[in-house]
RNA sequence: GGGGCCAUGGUCUAGCCUGGUAUGAUUCGAGGUUUGGGACUUCGCGACCGCAGUUCAAAUCUGCGUGGCCCCA
C-alpha cells in the first residue's frame, strides 16, 4: 500500500488548513473567483446541494409550507419599514443603484421586508391562516469579518420560510415545529448534530421578539451558527400592515415567524464533521454518487469487454433503483481510482474484474469503516439501500458522539476557560439572557474570548448558585463558546 | 474593528536580501510499457495578481489597489 496520504494536514490538527484543501482537491469550492466573499460552487458540491435542497423542501411541504420566488431585489423603502430589523442589517446590505428617477434597491439579506409587502395583499380573513411559505434563494450580507468559504460567504444559498398566525400561540407552536424540521434534516439526515439555543435578548434576529438558533461545532471548537427561527410576533405585520378579519369581522394583525435553514453553510459541516484524512465522508443520502464502480481491467484479449459490459449493467440495473453511481472507465490504474473515490467521499466502491463475473460475489468497500466485504449480485441494490442506511444510521451515531463530549458543565471562571481551551462548549449558570445580562456577557467576550450562545430552546434548565461575572442571583443556564 | 504574513504555469514551489535569459515537482495533452491499493518512460503545452513610480533594465526596490491566509478585539 502506498504511504502517501492524501492530505498534507490532518483534520485534528490543523482543521482550517485541511478544511481549504479538501474544498479544493474534491472539487467542491474554487475560490478563484476573484472577489472577496463569493466562491465557486462545482458540479460535486453543486450535487450535494441540490440533493439537499430536495430533502429540505420536501420537509417544508410536508409541514404545509407552499413554495415561491420573489425577486432578489427589495425596494428601499420596504426593507426600511421595520426599525430594528434596518438597524441590524444596514451594516452589510449590498445597496444596486438604478438608472434615473428610480429608487435604489437592495440585494437581499433575507427576505421578510420581500414576503410582507405581499402578504400584505394576499392575506386578508381568517380562513387564509395560517399562511406558511417559503422560498428557495441566495442571499447577500456584505461581511466584513474574514470570509470562508461555505463557512461564511457574502453570497450564501438558503431556505427561508415566512409565516404567518391568528395567535402568538399558533406563531409559537411553529417556532417549534422549525426545531423538529431542523432535527428532522440537519441531523436525522445530513447528520449534523446541534443544540437549539434561545439567543439572549442582545443577540435576537433584527426585529424578532426572540430568535432561537442552532448551534453545531466544527472540529476546531468553533461554534457554527445553523438555521435560526425567530418569533418576530407583530413587529413586521404592524411595519407592513399584515391584518386578517377574525371570526367575529374584527381586523387583527397577524403573529409571524420566520426561519431560514442555510443549505451552503449546512454543506460546510457535513464536511467538517464527517470527513476524515482521506477525504470527504458524504452521508449516504446526500452523496453526489453513492456507489463508484470501478472495473479491473487487463486488456482487450483478455476479457476486458466482458468485465465492460457486466459493469455498464451494473450500473443501469442500480440507476433504475435510484441509486446513484459513477462507473470509472478512466484509464488510470486501480489503485489510483480506489484513491480518488475515497477522497470524494462516495460511500461504496465495487470491484469488477473476471473473477467477480465467474463467482457472482463482488467486493464492497465501505468509506467510513474502509473494511471491505462481499456481496452477491443478486439483489445487488436492496444490499446497497441498507447498507445505505446503516452507514448513515453510523455517520449520524458518531456525529453524535463527536458532539457530545463537547459540552463541559463549569462551575468557575477558570473552569471555563479550560473548556474553552479545550475546544469545548462551556454550559454555566449565569445571571440574566435579558438586557440586563449584556454587561456579563461583554465580559465572556472581552476576558475569555467566547460568545454567549443563550439558553437552551428546547427545554428549560435550573440554574443554581450565583452569576460568575457579577455575583447577582444566577437566573439561566447559558452556554458560550468560540465562534465563527 | 485592530495587527501580521503572503501573491511566480491548473496546483505546489526555487529565484527576491544584492535588479540583467525564471528552477523543480506535479497536473494537463500525445505516444509506449503497464493495470486486483497512488506505476514507469519519452515528447509537448503552460507562469512572475493589477496599476503607477524608480531605473538603461523590475518577478526582484517603492507606493496604491485587488485577492488569500493567520492572530488579536
Amino acid at each position: 500500500m502506498g504511504k502517501k496520504t492524501t492530505f498534507n494536514i490532518s483534520k485534528s490538527e490543523n482543521f482550517s488548513e485541511w478544511y481549504s484543501e479538501i474544498l479544493q482537491k474534491a472539487e467542491v469550492t474554487d475560490i478563484r473567483y476573484g472577489v472577496k466573499g463569493f466562491v465557486v460552487i462545482r458540479p460535486w458540491g453543486a450535487r450535494i446541494i441540490d440533493k439537499m435542497y430536495r430533502l429540505y423542501e420536501s420537509a417544508f411541504q410536508r409541514t404545509g409550507h407552499d413554495p415561491a420566488i420573489f425577486p432578489t431585489v427589495i425596494p428601499e423603502e420596504n426593507f426600511k419599514k421595520e426599525s430594528s430589523h434596518v438597524k441590524g442589517f444596514s451594516p452589510e446590505v449590498f445597496w444596486l443603484e438604478q438608472k434615473g428617477d428610480e429608487d435604489k434597491v437592495a440585494l437581499r439579506p433575507t427576505s421578510e421586508t420581500a414576503f410582507y409587502q405581499m402578504y400584505n395583499l394576499w392575506i386578508r380573513s381568517w380562513r387564509d391562516l395560517p399562511y406558511k411559505m417559503y422560498q428557495k434563494a441566495n442571499i447577500f450580507r456584505y461581511e466584513t469579518k474574514a470570509t470562508r468559504p461555505l463557512i461564511r460567504s457574502r453570497e450564501f444559498l438558503w431556505l427561508e420560510s415566512h409565516n404567518a398566525f391568528a395567535t402568538k400561540k399558533d406563531a409559537e407552536a411553529q417556532v417549534l415545529e422549525d426545531i423538529r424540521m431542523t432535527e428532522a434534516v440537519m441531523h436525522d439526515i445530513f447528520g449534523v448534530p446541534f443544540l437549539p439555543m434561545k439567543r439572549p435578548q442582545w443577540d435576537k434576529f433584527p426585529g424578532a421578539e426572540y430568535t432561537i438558533g442552532s448551534d453545531s461545532i466544527l472540529p476546531d471548537g468553533k461554534i457554527i451558527q445553523q438555521p435560526s427561527t425567530h418569533l418576530i410576533s407583530q413587529h413586521f405585520s404592524e411595519a407592513f400592515d399584515v391584518k386578517y378579519v377574525d371570526k367575529n369581522e374584527k381586523e387583527r394583525l397577524v403573529w409571524q415567524t420566520c426561519y431560514g435553514p442555510a443549505v451552503s453553510r449546512i454543506l460546510a459541516s457535513v464536511i467538517a464533521i464527517h470527513g476524515d484524512d482521506n477525504g470527504l465522508v458524504i452521508p449516504y443520502a446526500i452523496a453526489p454518487s453513492q456507489v463508484a464502480i470501478v472495473p479491473i481491467l487487463k486488456g482487450e484479449d483478455k476479457g476486458d469487454k466482458k468485465v465492460i459490459e457486466f459493469a455498464e449493467k451494473l450500473a443501469e440495473d442500480l440507476f433504475k433503483e435510484n441509486i446513484t453511481t459513477s462507473l470509472d472507465l478512466s484509464d488510470k490504474r486501480p489503485g489510483e481510482k480506489f484513491f480518488h473515490w475515497e477522497m470524494k467521499g462516495v460511500p461504496f466502491r465495487i470491484e469488477i474484474g473476471g473473477r467477480e463475473i465467474e463467482s457472482g460475489e463482488l467486493p464492497l468497500f465501505i468509506r467510513d469503516t474502509k473494511e471491505k466485504i462481499s456481496v452477491k449480485v443478486d439483489g445487488i441494490a436492496e444490499t446497497i439501500k441498507n447498507l445505505g442506511a446503516e452507514y448513515d444510521v453510523r455517520l449520524i451515531a458518531k456525529a453524535d458522539e463527536f458532539f457530545s463530549d463537547k459540552i463541559a458543565d463549569c462551575k468557575t471562571k477558570e473552569e471555563i476557560k479550560k473548556a474553552l481551551d479545550g475546544k469545548k462548549i462551556a454550559r454555566f449558570s449565569f445571571c440574566s439572557a435579558e438586557e440586563r445580562g449584556a454587561d456579563c456577557a461583554a465580559f465572556v467576550e472581552k476576558e475569555l474570548q467566547a460568545r454567549v450562545m443563550g439558553t437552551r430552546g428546547d427545554k428549560k434548565e435550573k440554574a443554581s448558585g450565583k452569576c460568575l461575572f457579577c455575583g447577582k442571583k444566577a437566573g439561566v443556564v447559558v452556554y458560550a463558546g468560540k465562534s465563527y
